[in-house]
DNA sequence: CATAAAAGTGTAACCGGTTCCACTCTGTTT
DNA sequence: AAACAGAGTGGAACCGGTTACACTTTTATG
């Protein structure tokens, strides 16, 4: 990397301050003659300068970078959000530091700290729910901290941009009972997620209101990561009375899921009627068609960026924001009237 | 964002001087005896000190961050490269700043002026083929380039990792021919694209190879985004000679000249045969499970990581090194005897 | 024990931008 | 004609780290 021209190597060259050349630099920030601009901008030109982000930021804070923070980028939730996150943050003329935490405590925390160290303006995350005293201290710093899909509810101080999850869970149950089933299973994140827990809670709503069982046998927390999906569909295959409905409501697990009801030979929705939390074109190709909950991810996306960006720039309402957008439950064929086996 | 502590804060509070400090923060740069450094690690640890990136990068270049520069990340190739690339790079101590051209020639060229402008160590990305002279710009800065996936022939002195394409399609149409195909159809990438160009090649001597004519209506070249994918089959299907056989060579594609197929009740493998270059864990759960072409994503991520860094290290071996990596062919069973109809 | 070598520390310059402030030079107002 | 506003410009401090170099104190060596 051979010596890039500076600041000051365009002053001289063009006869001309340092100062000058800044406020060619910065329009707005002082008057220029056009003259002197024009010939500013040509030796620019000719010398290939380019300012110095480094520099500039050490004066303020960068307000031109982002941290977005997920759990990983395979899963093509997560995928689609980071797309839509880095689309707005470009609008804006903001830079996106894409990190990933692989649902690890440690290299949470790991990356927090890098965040902190480049002083970035804001911080968009899908947090693993440790590390609360880091969170805290981050909010403390008067970082702009949003948690999109899930939260932290001992950090009530948060922005939060995510789905609804209760009702999302609570329409797709909903489903399944007005078609008649009275054994719904339902697999969802971890207990320790505020999604895994919501969306139990909605399918434990829809229970009740259709007057069903609640048979906490057919409720089922699987980890994000791993196998988890498969392994609980075995058990719920292997039960007494097993379900002839189910909802996958954690998406990352919806692949080996679906493996895993192929190998056990299940037929959908003869046999099992399924819903998936899942937005995959795929799920469209399937035979049959399925029936799914779309998750709105450019609306997530948009909603993070505008909140961690206007929350930097000065307009803390004080009050934490909570935007909870609508997810879509789009029927296909993979729901059926039971028994029809 | 209330004011940071600073190391001459730190410093004055542990009652040593800034050099001291710094040679806390980088062991190895200097001695500092045991106690100083336990005082100095104290204070830091109660005044929240957290040395600022930009400051540091300030002197010497950033020896700390990755530009990663994709179509998009919708799509799940890309994403999962750019999950292997984030990971491989944080095992390094190295942040990934991650950008999208959305396959748009300007949008590529304000991303790589950005780059410039951040002085980034690396840059690994999948080059929309335009914007030859800012490329060979960041070459003559001694930027270290990687080019993942596809490459710009008249750029021959970027480093480049990416699988055998040529090879791969050749499997995969010698495959077919081998089942008996005669008549064997090919959805590509544009023309304008390395791994379009080079998978069609691939195609060709799989044909010349089983001694079968060359049919130019046969081959489709598709754009990366858009729905060109399914209009190629529709195009396809009304030939006087539609094929019995079909190598889906375009990623991005997949989903939408499967939905086409589904669309005209095309049933898969008995009218047609299917090879997807896709390795989505959809694949096998559909109906018939998909012959695939696995790219190991992997190890294209790893290796670009390494050419973007040991450039970097200041180990340029002077040549431009070139990575093909080789894809899998993966029997499954949308492949059968032509005219089974 | 003298003395060289090494350990430990501080001062100040530097990286490449931004910006405050002082200054000059027009053109305008009374 | 004096006073003044404002455009245009330059000098120098500053942001928060790193580091060359000078200096003092220990420790090792013959």
């Amino acid at each position: 990397m051979q010596k890039q021209p500076t600041i000051r190597d365009v002053a001289h060259a063009a006869g001309v301050s340092v100062a000058v050349v800044s406020r060619v630099l910065n329009p707005g920030s002082g008057p220029v003659a056009a003259a002197t601009r024009g010939r500013v901008n040509d030796v620019m030109q000719t010398l290939g300068y380019h300012p110095r982000t480094a520099a500039r930021e050490l004066k303020h804070g960068p307000a031109t970078t982002l941290g977005l923070l997920l759990a990983d980028v395979s899963n093509p939730f997560f995928a689609r959000l980071a797309d839509h996150v880095v689309q707005e943050a470009h609008a804006r003329g903001i830079q996106v530091l894409l990190m990933t935490t692989q649902e690890d405590d440690r290299l949470e925390s790991e990356r927090l700290s890098t965040l902190i160290e480049r002083r970035v303006s804001g911080i968009i995350a899908t947090p693993t729910g440790n590390n609360l005293e880091i969170w805290k201290k981050l909010q403390d710093m008067g970082a702009d901290v949003v948690f999109v899909d899930r939260s932290i509810p001992s950090l009530p101080e948060v922005d939060v941009v995510s789905i609804n999850n209760t009702e999302s869970a609570r329409a797709a149950t909903a489903l399944l009972a007005a078609h008649g089933h009275r054994r719904i299973g339902i697999i969802s994140g971890p207990a320790s997620s505020t999604t895994g827990r919501d969306r139990i809670a909605g399918h434990r709503q829809a229970l009740e209101a259709a007057g069903l069982d609640q048979d906490d046998l057919l409720i089922r927390s699987a980890a994000f990561r791993g196998a988890a999906g498969g392994d609980a569909v075995t058990a719920l295959l292997s039960l007494e009375h097993p379900p002839t409905a189910l909802v996958v409501a954690n998406t990352a697990q919806v692949t080996t899921v679906l493996r895993r009801l192929a190998h056990a030979g299940v037929s959908i929705p003869d046999e099992l009627s399924v819903i998936v939390f899942e937005d995959s074109p795929w799920t469209e190709l399937m035979t049959p068609p399925l029936t799914i909950v779309r998750q709105p991810i450019d609306l997530l996306a948009r909603h993070s960026v505008q909140l961690a960006l206007s929350n930097a720039s000065g307009q803390t309402s004080g009050k934490p924001t909570t935007i909870r957008v609508e997810a879509e439950l789009i029927e296909r064929s993979s729901v059926a009237r039971p028994g029809s086996k």
